[in-house]
This record gives structure tokens, C-alpha cells and sequence, in this order.
DNA sequence: TTGAAAGCGCTAACAT
DNA sequence: ATGTTAGCGCTTTCAA
């Protein structure tokens, strides 16, 4: 910046209003500026930026992922990666996997980084840490999840919504014995994607069968070993409602190794599409979340909130759309 | 930290030094420094420090990859981020989806906020931004592609030989028409995997048909249409060599759509393992590059650089794996 | 319209 | 063993 602004003959002051396009400068000095600062290849750097004022945006944003293993998140993240590179954001990723160690780890980096802002799926509902940084005063926007107690920005899916549409489809195509593959039941959308089954077998006048929902926690083993005690059991289901995308998959391993056959045997629908979904056989129905969207409707919040802490939270509820494809 | 030096009754030199560890310093007065840091729950900012000397870690590492969409990529990201994490380091993601543009702007931005070291897979073995860097002596280790012309740190896997593995395993097994699609041709990796085919084919004694070699761009699209000329020709391929992941799910996806059965129809192997490729029908063979170490090795490869700038380069080729399950 | 100068929070000589 | 101080590269009053 010094050199810019010799070569320039001006002040490094000058310099700086001439980066952040200052009003004030007569268009000769600019332009001095500018020819000097390309003659230099000079890049201002966002560390001392950051440094010197909180109150200005040093461009940063963090993402706090519980699995980045997971599809749906690699999906979101896309969206957000697309909107912050739209707004020359940079973003530090931080996959937590359900650690809440891990979590509070990295919640700390990013205090410590600076961040003007935080895309977080916390780990729980009442997650302390991240209520705690809300409450600070950071910038946050929720995902997927949200945050009893604080008034919090939020995009989520209708997880009831989507729950019901999937297995009220499921009944109407005749199947009688629905079980639910859970993800962890700490996990808010674990919960609300229960709720839409259960409604949606009451509205079809099944009963509950409580030997048909299973509870894991989230993970592709689960959907494995889930799948296998309930097609293991003297009554199996006629179709599967799986809680996510990585139970889905553990979910078709179990039924492939067994050998049986989808939809005749064995129906099954996914909470989470994927972009592959017509790779597997049979094509894959599914519940889908607009993943990439819920992403960049996030970074888009945060930034509007960077940029105006003051505006009033909003929480964002898109629609699941259901895909029936082969499996059902 | 003027508040724990206050509140400890000791200069800021001395909260610096307790905080770094250092030696001198008597243990009565440590204890009262981390007692104060404790109370005042203070957090040092990694941008002070990271402005203030370029000589010592921020702590801070840039990865850039080319499409986070490819689950390669993300197991790779899974491997960086766990050594990232484990030393304490904070990490940007930057996805340029083979844009060299947005690569050229992700680089800008890594170098403004002043990261320690990049881990990197170039957009071509020539990539001049990346070369420029290598030299600007900015620690940098390339996944999965080289660079020529300069010396650098590498980690990747023998795509020669795992390509010669997949398709000598498919000669062995009888197939006699055997296609080749290929990635983009200007990734290192895609021409590599290329020879390996060729060198398999001819030590089996199968003549080349160049009918039977295919160039998309990388992405599932291009698996999707390749396959579906492929299958739709005259004189249709027996058996598929996919070269990555994406182009795997696209063939599949054809595949299924077309009714073709596999292997009894057309048998398939994939360059590029997934964890859940027993999910697909039937279960997917492929060559499995150990991508989650990958990351590992490189993210380990780069700390070391940047805490000793001067060791001499090392290129990390691993072994592919052969796993043959029910596709081939 | 421009410049001078005071920091942002930290580290590293250099003193003591 | 500990304190003082000069910056790192930038923004932002306050003056001119």
C-alpha cells in the first residue's frame, strides 16, 4: 500500500478510498491510483482489513456442517460456496460431525478468525454455544435445524410436510407396513419427519406399529443395520421410509446383500434426493429437499444480515417435492 | 489481552508469552496470567497474529479443489479437514468447478488473507497461477495432479496402474469389447488412466477401437451421454471403464434407463471407489483410491512445509485397490 | 479533495 | 523473568 501510494504520489489514506471507492476523489487521482495499483499487482489484505474495524465486513463467513459425508450437506454447501464466491465471501469450513466438542472447537476458531458471520446446523435445538454467539451479537443463520429460545435467522425444509407426502404415497400405493428408518433422535428434523409419518398413517387409517420405527443416528451404518433387524424380524415391512440420505444407502446395501427385490418385496422411499437418484436400481423415489437453494438462500440471509445486523430475523420454510421414481 | 494483563497485574509481553508457551517465565506468574485468561474467557485473535507475522503459522490453510460435487473431492476434503483440525488449523474451501476464472479469484483471495500454505489440485499441469505461487514460495502440495516445471510437494495415486488393473481384470474375466470413458482430457489423471487402459488391453492381446474410447468433461452429464452412445451404437461395448465417479453414476444412470443388465449384458468398473457403492444394483466394482488418506497425507505434507520451508519435495503416489464386487 | 496520525490485537527485539 | 515499544496493513477521524 505504501509503494501504491508513492508511486502514486499520494497518501496511503488516498489509496484506501480509492479500493473502497470513495466518493470524493477527483478522477485524475483515481486514476493515478488505479494505474498504480495494476502496475504493482498490489492486493489490499483482507487480514489487516479485518483487523482494524469489526464494524466493516472483512468478507469472511464460516459454515458449521455436522457431516460433510452426507449428500445433502455437500449440496448446501454448494449453494452457500456459490453465493459467498457471488459476494467475494470467503469461507471457512468447519465439519463438526456431531461432535460437540469438535463443535466448540471450531466455534472458537472462528471467533477467533473474525468471522463477520456463521451458517450453522448446530448439533442441537438448545445447542449453548452457538445461542450463546447469537446472543452476541454475531451474525448467524441457521440451517436445517433451529434454535429454541433466540430469535435466529432459519432455512429449512417442511420436514412434517415431506414426511407425510413420502408415506402417505406409500399408502395410497396400498403398502400396509411402513417402517421409519430414524436418524438421531436429538436431531429436531429426526423428530419432525416422525411426526409427518405418524400423521400420514393416521390419515390413511394404519395403525401404529411401533416394532416398524427404528432409531440410529444418522449414519450410513445405521441404515444397514436398521434395514437388516427389521427385514431379519418374523414380520417385515412392505416398505421402507428412510430418515436420510446416508440411512437410504445403508438401507439399499442391506436389501441388494439380502437379495431382495424393490419395489415387489420390499418398497422403499428416501428423505433426501440426490443428483444420482437414477443410478441405483431401481431409480430411487425420494422426498427432496432443494438442498443447493436452502444453501444459497442462507449465505443470501447472512449476508443481508452482515449488512444490516438490525433487520428483523426471518425464517425460511421452503417445500419438499416429492420424486417418485422406480422404488415405490 | 490488555484486560488479562491488567486484571494479572503483568505487562501484555506476558500474556503473549504465557499464551505461546514460552520458557521464562516464573510458574507463579503463569498460573496468574491463565487464571485471568480463564475468567475474562479470552480468546486470541488468529488475525492479529496472523498480521502480524508472516514468519510464524496463522493457522490457516486454503484448499482448492475442483468440484466439490465429485465424491472423490469430498472424501479427500474429509482427510484435509481431520489432520486440518487436529492441529489446530482453520481451513477455506474453495470450489472453482474447473473454472480457471474463479480460480484465478480464489487464489487472489487466499493470498489476501494471507493463508500458511494451499492445498491444491490444479486445473492443468501447465496452471500458471498455481506455478507462480509455487515459486512466490507460498508452501503448496498438489492433489491428484502434478505440475510440471516446478518442483512440489504431491500426493496422488498410480492411475496408470489402476486403470491397467480394472481393465486387465475385465480382459481376464472374457470381455472382449471394452469402452473407455474418459474424463476431460486436459486433466493429467483422465490420460493417465487412458494408458493404463491401453496397456491392459494390449497385453491381453486385445486390439484398440478407437470407437471404443470416449472424451467428456468430467461431470455425471457427460457419463450419461457417452454411455448412451456407447450402448446405441451398432456394435455396442461389452464392458464399461468408467474414468471417475461422476461418469459412473452417469453410465449407470443410461444403463438402468436403457433395461441393459449388468454384467450379463454389459459388465462395468469404475475409476473411483464410494463407501456406498454396495448401495448400487448390483453391487459397483471399481478401483478405489484411498481418498480420505489422500487428504490426510497431503494436509500432513503441507504442515510440515510450512513449519520447514526448506525440505526437499516429496511426491506421495499411492496404490490403487482393485475392489471387484458383482458389476463386472 | 487530500493528508497526518491514531489505533485494531498481537509478536519480537531490546531493555531492565 | 518481565516490561517497553515498534510495527504488521489497513481504516477513519480530524485538519488542512
Amino acid at each position: 500500500m505504501n509503494d501504491v501510494a508513492a508511486r502514486a504520489g499520494v497518501s496511503i489514506a488516498t489509496v484506501s478510498r480509492v479500493v473502497n471507492g470513495s466518493q470524493n476523489l477527483s478522477p485524475e487521482t483515481r486514476s493515478r491510483v488505479l494505474k498504480a495499483i495494476k502496475e504493482l499487482n498490489y492486493q489490499p489484505s483482507r487480514v489487516a482489513k479485518r483487523l482494524r474495524s469489526r464494524s466493516i465486513s472483512g468478507k469472511l463467513i464460516g459454515i458449521l456442517i455436522p457431516d460433510i459425508q452426507n449428500p445433502f450437506y455437500v449440496d448446501v454447501l454448494r449453494g452457500v460456496e456459490d453465493v459467498a464466491y457471488m459476494n467475494n465471501y470467503a469461507l471457512i469450513m468447519c465439519n463438526f460431525g456431531q461432535d460437540e466438542k469438535k463443535e466448540r472447537m471450531y466455534l472458537d476458531i472462528l471467533r477467533s478468525e473474525a468471522v463477520d458471520g456463521l451458517l450453522a446446523a448446530p448439533a442441537r435445538e438448545d445447542d449453548p454455544e452457538v445461542t450463546r454467539l447469537v446472543k452476541g451479537g454475531l451474525p448467524i443463520v441457521c440451517i436445517d435445524r433451529g434454535l429454541t429460545g433466540v430469535d435466529v435467522d432459519m432455512v429449512m425444509v417442511n420436514n412434517r410436510k415431506g414426511a407425510f407426502l413420502a408415506v402417505d404415497h406409500l399408502a395410497k400405493a396400498g403398502y400396509r407396513r411402513i417402517a421409519y428408518l430414524s436418524g438421531h433422535p436429538v436431531i429436531p428434523s429426526s423428530r419432525q419427519r416422525e411426526q409427518g409419518y405418524l400423521e400420514a398413517l393416521e390419515a390413511n387409517g394404519l395403525r401404529v406399529d411401533h416394532d416398524l420405527i427404528k432409531y440410529g443416528d444418522s449414519k450410513y451404518e445405521s441404515g444397514v443395520l436398521l434395514c437388516d433387524q427389521l427385514m431379519g424380524s418374523p414380520k417385515p415391512p412392505d416398505a421402507l421410509f428412510t430418515g436420510n440420505n446416508l440411512i437410504t444407502l445403508g438401507a439399499l446395501e442391506t436389501i441388494h446383500r439380502r437379495g431382495i427385490r424393490i419395489p415387489s418385496e420390499v418398497a422403499i422411499i428416501g428423505f433426501d434426493d440426490m443428483f444420482w437418484s437414477n443410478s441405483l436400481f431401481p431409480p430411487l423415489s425420494a422426498v427432496r429437499q432443494p438442498a443447493v437453494e436452502i444453501g444459497k438462500r442462507a449465505a443470501e440471509l447472512l449476508i443481508q444480515r452482515i449488512n444490516d445486523p438490525k433487520r428483523s430475523c426471518i425464517q425460511m420454510i421452503l417445500n419438499p417435492e416429492l420424486m417418485i421414481r422406480k422404488s415405490c
